[in-house]
DNA sequence: TGCAGAAATTGGTTGGACCATTGAACCACT
DNA sequence: AGTGGTTCAATGGTCCAACCAATTTCTGCA
């Protein structure tokens, strides 16, 4: 038997066809995230396909978090559209139990160290002013109600992200924020949580303003650290990690 | 076709609730990836809403990756369906420049490093025999051709993904990998592309294989840095990074 | 002019119909 | 037994024509 290369042929694509074009036609008009674009019956009427095929379509693209629909109103745009998107939905079963907040904490450690390097390397002063002002917020929070707070913390690390140069980093990092923020509010029975990162957030600070990469990469790690240690201390403290 | 236990729907917000009640059904019924599950007709039956809705439903889950959908035969089951599941759609504008490949390549380098530290802790030892054989596998194609080889390069990388015990790293760079291998076929004009990566594989097992995770971060930040180095003369030899 | 109610617009849902593909059963012929 | 063709039921894909529900816009009265 020898070696075939044949890909399977594609009879049928109407709703993807209807996705391409309706791409196109953002490109090409130039629309912005919050516009409009054409009414369902419309894009039925002009491609000439059942306005269930476009229903199938959009839904797509509302799954995708690039369209919002609102009944009565039209559908609008929720991001930048192009013909070269890459699509990666990615899907984390078991979100709620311990070893699915692990993991999403590797893939947290791995793109807050990079992304701590990269600020270092590339932050102007208006990025360190930023990141330094949304610092000084979450300390001063820290103080008064003696504990990290959830909102601040994460302000901080987002305007990181921001100065990184990559937008990719801040887009991978919220889509994982929520899964966070469950634990954030229910510490597993650990009072201090979070507590032994604070120190890590300034020190981070100072290697990016110094332009240090490989100082901020490994402050950026250590705060990581912490902060499964304290999970692991809060599974041990329940046996169970939720069962809700 | 089995007994389900099928309840009827509601109120409004018809489609998530589909979801929701099929979500609960799969886990009911144990169906594992590869299983058919019941036809839109029966489900529309069942949960008394519209075969559309259904469909809409059906078609969330598909642009997902959960569900895979065969016309004249059925819809399968495509990955573990949980009702706390967390989905992550990102999309990545503009992927075919220059700029955008320079960024997915920030991501995979942080992931890479992350997942190669992982890589040298958890692994046992069929991990390593299976990571070394397709490392054999490259460099031997590498001998071949004197060059490197996209797939076996990227077997290799993905056995190291597999081996860090969180299947998050395996998902989100497959994701970004179609985009690299646009430019692992067209390497810009630089005839040695990928070459300078080459002795960094072994390197990196050798690491792994001594459970040293340091050493392996800092072997797969090398790696990646001399891809980065050959993109930057690609760049720089084309004056345009793609326009296609 | 201001604003409450009617009317038009738009996405959401329904039910029914037909098409295209698949796969199993069946059959004829070798 | 096996090969290939035919039939036929099941299933996803598409279409149509309504109607429902939320929203926006318009209208006419106070």
């Amino acid at each position: 038997m020898t070696e075939f290369s044949l890909p399977p042929i594609q009879t049928t694509a109407r709703d993807d066809a209807v996705l391409k074009a309706l791409a196109g036609f953002v490109m090409r008009e130039k629309l912005e995230p919050g516009e409009r674009l054409p009414t369902e019956r419309i894009l039925a009427e002009r491609l000439k396909v059942s306005r269930n095929t476009v229903r199938e379509a959009l839904t797509r693209w509302e799954g995708l978090g690039l369209v919002e629909r609102r009944q009565g109103s039209g559908t609008y745009l929720k991001a930048a559209v192009s013909l070269d998107m890459l699509h990666m939905p990615l899907t984390l079963a078991g979100g709620n139990d311990f070893t699915g907040l692990m993991r999403t904490l590797e893939i947290r450690r791995a793109l807050e160290a990079e992304a701590a390097a990269l600020c270092a390397v590339r932050a102007d002063e208006d990025d360190l002013a930023e990141i330094e002002r949304k610092l000084d917020i979450m300390e001063d929070a820290f103080k008064m109600r003696a504990g990290m707070s959830s909102d601040e913390d994460w302000e901080f690390h987002q305007a990181i992200y921001r100065a990184s140069g990559n937008p990719l980093f801040e887009q991978i990092i919220a889509a994982m924020h929520e899964l966070f923020h469950r634990f954030w509010e229910h510490p597993l029975g650990v009072r201090d949580f979070g507590h032994a990162s604070f120190p890590y957030h300034r020190t981070i600070f100072n290697c990016i303003a110094a332009h240090d990469p490989e100082g901020a990469r490994a402050e950026a790690l250590k705060l990581i650290a912490t902060v499964e240690d304290d999970l692991k201390r809060g599974a041990a403290n329940l046996k169970l990690a939720d069962r809700k």
